[in-house]
DNA sequence: TGACTGATAATAATTGTTTTTTGTCAATAC
DNA sequence: GTATTGACAAAAAACAATTATTATCAGTCA
């Protein structure tokens, strides 16, 4: 069963670079065996579809984002700092890669607008993230938050211009990082202790 | 002079009633022609492109969301009540124009993407509307703010996933309603006098 | 003299055809 | 008997030939 393990990894591997090298249009899931040394119909053994393989690649993809996120929220300083931390950190990552790959960025538009299931369940992890941060805050006195979960998910959607796949290639050239830097400190206004 | 304008406006009219019907790809500029009882050279005499002619049909129709926002803005109820209303209305407004109106949509979206000065223009009229409200806040000592037009950009930044059209047509069906009245209530935090 | 058109070159969209690609399944190999 | 494949039908993409659209400008009309 190992091997089996093994050889989706194998798969998922060689069709994310090789949806970074040519787009996920682009990439047959011919070129993916071959680079596999496989059969093309030995993938469809791990996956039903074409679609079920890119959303794999994607969600690795995501969970990169995820760790970046946890990073950032489990860092020593203080929540407050955190949160600005967050929104700066998590709108750059996104900004360096999706202007650096192109492809990437492309796919990761198409789950949005689609509405892959791994984008929300993706959404709903930033959430989380984001609450833990909030949640050190409150135990420490920083912060003063009836509804902890409910807080996370209003400031994560306020935060939507900055770590949305095509608000940030959008608004790509201009300054988001200040933007983002004013909107933590209003944010910060709303939830601090005093 | 008024006779040009005349003709200037006609041609826009119609051209808006045109891309409703078969949205900005399919509309030609022989199609405004023939609908105006004019050769399709003479719509170059008032625009110096296509492209120019599907941007001033857009600015109007920009204009209308703008009125919207103004009559929010301008209501009687204090300017909690307004800030409240204007984030609910703005979206629905958007919403409802966006569900109804694929065409609309794809052109307001298209105008988005490529960023069209006039969109640009919008935006800081939205901004300028929604910082009225603050003033007349500050001014009846409900809101403590430091710099009106500041907070205004950030507070409408916020906002951008219940105005934005991709972003409004991508949520359509969930109820954005609610989570725009929950943000309301989180920014209200971050501004009321106490 | 200013508002407009007809004819037309350059560019872009459409259509129909050929070639890939996706996904299935019975057959093979280990 | 489990992992893999080759052969193949259905669906999609790429291509080339054709048609339509944009934009220009010298010239007409009132």
């Amino acid at each position: 069963m190992s091997v089996m393990e093994d050889t989706r990894d194998r798969i998922v591997a060689s069709a994310s670079a090789q949806i970074q090298r040519h787009g996920h249009v682009k990439t047959t899931v011919a070129d993916v065996a071959k680079h596999c040394g496989m059969s093309p119909a030995n993938i469809y053994r791990f996956f039903p579809t074409k679609a079920a393989l890119i959303e794999a690649v994607s969600e690795i993809w995501l969970a990169l984002a995820e760790d970046n996120a946890r990073a950032i929220a489990r860092q020593p300083s203080c929540a407050s700092a955190r949160i600005r931390e967050f929104l700066v950190g998590v709108h750059e990552f996104n900004r360096d890669r999706y202007t650096r790959n192109g492809e990437v960025h492309e796919t990761v538009v198409a789950a949005t607008m689609e509405r892959w299931p791994i984008v929300a369940r993706h959404e709903k992890v930033i959430i989380s993230i984001f609450a833990s941060i909030l949640e050190d805050g409150v135990r420490n006195g920083e912060f003063e938050i009836d509804d902890i979960e409910g807080t996370a998910s209003v400031m994560v959607a306020a935060m939507v211009k900055f770590h949305n796949p095509i608000m940030v290639a959008q608004y790509h050239g201009e300054s988001l990082t200040e933007q983002a830097t004013a909107l933590s400190d209003f944010m910060l206004k709303a939830i601090r202790k005093r």
